[in-house]
DNA sequence: GAAACAATTGTATGCGCTTACATCTGCTTT
DNA sequence: AAAGCAGATGTAAGCGCATACAATTGTTTC
């Protein structure tokens, strides 16, 4: 590396020109005669002159670059301090059950969002700024925030990542895009990217009925405080009630989105012999937790029980047996919310924008015992 | 949001201090008065006051954002454009075989690189701005490698993801931490952040030899322009001479890091009845394809071939038999990208650092046989 | 209680770029 | 050939902050 980053004043002293046509051949070529560009050009290539970022956004009063927040508390326990050591050999172990760095909660569902958003402000010529947001407290994780407000043009939030103060201080600087669905009482003044959370459900439940006759639901549900979770809910009374089912007799265990609290709870009702014919999740890890203490219990999927997940994890498909679940295009979910980022903030006073992005209801093994693997996909 | 965004001009008038007073309680809260500091907070606090990113970078002279720049050629095909269009309705689909979109090369390894770049940037306090990279030709792509590097005080680059000539350009910016293994030739001005491939690989054959007694080998190698692969048969023919076998001897298929081009590979060996005792791949994706062809043509896995892969991807401990691998440390590679990058932006004019992290031998079914799940992981 | 010094605060400059406005070119028009 | 004009270029004023240096205040010493 040279001494010193060259500057636009370098640039123009080699070209011999003002740094006022530097910076206007490299924001409107067309406005600058083919000659003096040409000049500029090669100046530049000389020089290997690149723009400051910092100066440009200051200047243009915006920065180009969009911001992801999303949390991830469950991360926060293997997360010592990392020191860098060289070591000198490859350990050798036989392994029975080796558990790898990577199995986290609603792991593919980010992973899946954030490869959306990158694509997308890729595309857009954007750039995108990623944090996981992951500190304990609020204070904290508010300056954490505000910080990340103060470089970005706009800030693009997963659900639940964090609380409602913080979220009201952040909205006062920068244009916020949530990516979850509706709270109940409606928006607060940010942009809204969702699924069709309840409609997906509905139909579930609705083709369960019609179709497997099923009159004995339960549903596992995910946490109180998930706007998706509660939608997918709703959806599943909107369901029993439009075949006549009275959703008050339905049980519903709350397992939080979790695997093993899910599986947990399907032991005890094994145990305690009160298995419905369907168990409904409210997402794919926790049928599948459901499915594997079912599978250990020696109860057979669908014949004896059908189970059904939400989000169309990879994991539903791999599983065996396959999951029914209703996929949401998690990829397009963060497409969206960088399209919704640059329509707002090109846009700055319009109503609020409020997405919603279909769902996919996957009939598989776990409700439909054998498919045939020849026959291609229908739409119904 | 209101009007317009206040300043430091503004916080300073509402406390009735000046604007140096305002930016030294932010910066360095020590040397200013209790007092006054607390005058500021409360001016902070009314106005909703959050520092401008770019004005901060370009008068420190840092941006505190740390650039991490991975390609992904595979991606390109499906990346029409997407525009927002609301759709009405759930579809429902039988499903014999779903293709998600999640299913890329690599996908894993890098997902959990990017995740330990974020743990490690999140730790220091410092941002991370993520660029795919997904240019189709060079000059593109050094064009996008510029707009990052004039914003990130620091550029993480995925091994292979940019042609030498960008590379040579970005250098001439800013500090360059490659995640990779080292080329033949040495390196040229950067740091370099690898795993032990050659060692684990090493370790891998001898393991096969010595307990296995295989005598006859074939090896899946991947691309010729990744220096991971490369290292990594060095690796394998080190082994083979350090226990009298001939390298030259075995036989070299070209997969190119891809399942299905080892799949095709494998199942034309099998039909020319060429099937070594064991395939030794250069990853896991290709292990996977290999084992995919051996069981649907009826070998039995590892009664009649065994098969080794490389990486330690989810994939290779979900499927059946589960396979036999060398671990990476994927995440901790990650962070150990940006303990570098900081290391080097403290010491501008430190040697080019050379990290190494260790891998594992993973032994599993596809090698081994059964393995009692009972028995708890083993150091040798 | 005044001098001497340390702790705080204020003033002014520059970080590198964009852009409104002024100036200058080279043409076209009559 | 002079005037008029559009296009190209130059000039200068910030953008919002950090920080060296100057000015001020508070504290200690004898």
């Amino acid at each position: 590396m040279s001494s010193k980053k060259p500057t636009v004043y370098d640039v123009a002293k080699e070209a011999g020109v003002s740094i006022a046509s530097v910076s206007r051949a490299l924001r409107k070529p067309e406005s600058v005669r083919p000659a003096t560009r040409e000049l500029i050009d090669r100046a530049i290539e000389r020089l290997g002159y690149v723009p400051s970022g910092s100066a440009q956004s200051l200047a243009a009063r915006r920065t180009g670059v969009i911001g992801l927040f999303m949390s991830n508390l469950d991360e926060l326990d293997d997360l010592q301090d990392f020191t860098l050591s060289s070591v000198d050999d490859a350990r050798v172990k036989i392994d029975p059950t080796h558990h790898t760095d990577y199995h986290r909660n609603d792991s593919l569902y980010y992973d899946q969002v954030l490869r959306g958003c990158e694509l997308e402000t890729w595309r857009r010529g954007l750039s995108l700024m990623v944090n996981l947001g992951l500190d304990r407290n609020e204070k904290g994780l508010t300056q954490l925030a505000g910080e990340m407000a103060g470089k970005v043009d706009g800030l693009i939030v997963m659900a639940r990542s964090v609380p409602d103060s913080t979220l009201e201080f952040l909205k006062r600087r920068v244009p916020v895009v949530m990516v979850a669905d509706a709270p109940s009482d409606n928006e607060a003044g940010y942009d809204l990217v969702r699924v069709s959370n309840r409609k997906g459900m509905r139909k579930l439940v609705q083709h369960l009925i019609d179709t497997h006759h099923v009159d004995d639901f339960a549903y596992i549900a995910g946490p109180d405080d998930s706007p998706d979770n509660h939608k997918r809910y709703v959806g599943f009374c909107e369901g029993l009630r439009s075949r006549d089912i009275n959703p008050e007799t339905v049980p519903i265990y709350r397992a939080g989105f979790s695997f093993t609290v899910a599986r947990t709870i399907t032991l005890d009702m094994v145990t305690r012999h009160k298995i419905p014919r369907a168990l409904v999740c409210a997402n794919d890890q926790m049928a599948l937790g459901v499915c594997k203490a079912l599978t250990d219990s020696n109860i057979r999927i669908p014949q004896d029980v059908i189970v059904t997940g939400f989000d169309g994890i990879k994991e539903s498909e791999t599983n065996a047996p396959r999951i029914t679940t209703v996929s949401q295009p998690m990829r397009n979910l963060g497409r969206a919310a960088v399209s919704t980022m640059v329509q707002r903030l090109e846009n700055p006073d319009a109503e609020p924008y409020a997405i919603e992005l279909p769902v996919t209801l996957l009939l598989r093994e776990s409700s439909e015992g054998e498919i045939s693997k020849k026959r291609p996909a229908t739409n119904i």
